[in-house]
DNA sequence: TCTCGTATGATGGTATACCATAAGATCACG
DNA sequence: CGTGATCTTATGGTATACCATCATACGAGA
């Protein structure tokens, strides 16, 4: 009899489920690995750079086991690589990986996009609008923080929306493997302007239910960054291709 | 003088990458890591199962630094997820994460084989044409296991032909997190036929150089894939939609 | 008989100790 | 002055010790 009172059907009463305490298990191995992956895409260690542990468990105040742990999990993101012999260091990203984490963005992000324009509902609508009015807003001041997390916020919607959390989680850790190159892509010529541009034609699509045109305009939209990439990457290429 | 007898030009000179002597680091952790993926892979575990550290330590025969240290990274592949208040256990795997793999494959697998097919050189077509022979040999014997190392060689050389590294990485991992889902989908009723039949679909538009056919043939053979492991793993869609 | 409290054992989180090795420096010898 | 050997030190790999917490079981009391 209690159990028909609260399980009833197991599905009918969702109210049950914020009854739930959510433990707070932040471990400070979670601590650490935010603050690490942070201080690397950030820019606070240069690539190549050496992750001697010691000195990061001075530095973050841990013992090694912990950063060690931490190191394994950026390692497996592709933010750290071993080096034998020597150790982890910063990850270094050459124009033939960001090359490829373009075109897989590409892959996935039209993918995304196309479906979002499909079946996209009113709150989607309505989401991907507010973000875009905050991003028209900021991109004035042009701050490159703002404008890229807006940017990553405005696709997170298009993923999530239809449900393809683990496509944005691929895309989410390719993007911070080409963080620095994002940042400096931001602070190129007028970046700041066609980047909310190519938002919003992807945008626009997506009102219409039109799945080519957001494909278009959502591969547009990469291919742009990639080049502005290359130039950067690629010496030889800074206007004369 | 020296420095221009060792480094001429940087990459004129291949060769000298043939003399380096690949350290075998061969650590403790690597060959952990690689033993519990397999077992979980192969399904020694179940989903779901607990994975008690000092349990594996023994059963490994390591120390419970190198299994956390190895846990972390099967948890970032994905293959292992933590439990709060409870420990790692192996990950399970529902429908839809495993339509949104399904799904990713083919947005990457799609765009692999296009670039292979508009690029492949005779080299990679050679090689092909021998993963697929040696697949028809043993796709009589019906042996899921021979079957799948197959299909895996034939993308992978797909991938790699491009120099699609990166993108393959990200296959390979999910596709292990779908293993056991494969090794079931093969054991279906003629699946070892169709499955080969659209690889050489694939082949025959990647000799062609025709990457629509190849795209259409590629979307085909994972779709069907995903027909399969549906009917599999939702218990109303056995036959009857 | 049921419920509540306590105790005990198991488990994960964290820190530390030890060891082998590789890189760098120093010094002796040619 | 240069070369090479040796010693030192720093570093990562590995193992172990300790602790807080949670779950289970058992027992006492209503």
């Amino acid at each position: 009899m209690n159990q028909n009172l609260f399980a009833p059907t197991d599905e009918t009463v969702p109210n049950l489920e914020s009854l739930r305490i959510d433990t707070p298990p932040v471990t400070l191995r979670e601590m650490a690995l935010e603050r690490l992956r942070n201080a690397i895409i950030a820019g606070l260690f240069s690539p190549g750079q050496r992750l001697v542990e010691r000195t990061l468990c001075d530095q973050l105040g841990v013992s090694r086991s912990v950063i060690r742990e931490v190191l394994r999990h950026l390692e497996t993101e592709g933010l750290v690589e071993t080096a034998p012999k020597q150790g982890p260091i910063v990850a270094r990203i050459d124009w033939h990986q960001a090359r490829q984490i373009y075109d897989v963005r590409i892959a996935l992000e039209t993918t995304a996009v196309a479906d979002c324009a499909r079946n996209a509902d009113a709150a989607t609508k309505e989401k991907l609008k507010t973000v875009l009015e905050d991003l028209d807003r900021n991109s004035r001041k042009n701050d490159a923080l703002t404008i890229l997390a807006a940017t990553t916020e405005f696709y997170e919607t298009i993923f999530l929306s239809g449900g393809h959390e683990i496509a944005w989680d691929i895309v989410k850790r390719l993007n911070s493997r080409i963080s620095r190159l994002r940042v400096m892509t931001l602070s190129t010529t007028n970046r700041t302007v066609s980047g909310p541009a190519r938002m919003r034609e992807i945008f626009n699509a997506i009102l219409r239910n039109d799945p080519d045109a957001a494909t278009t305009a959502c591969r547009a939209h990469i291919e742009e960054a990639a080049q502005i990439a290359e130039s950067l990457l690629v010496p030889g290429k800074h206007g004369k291709p």
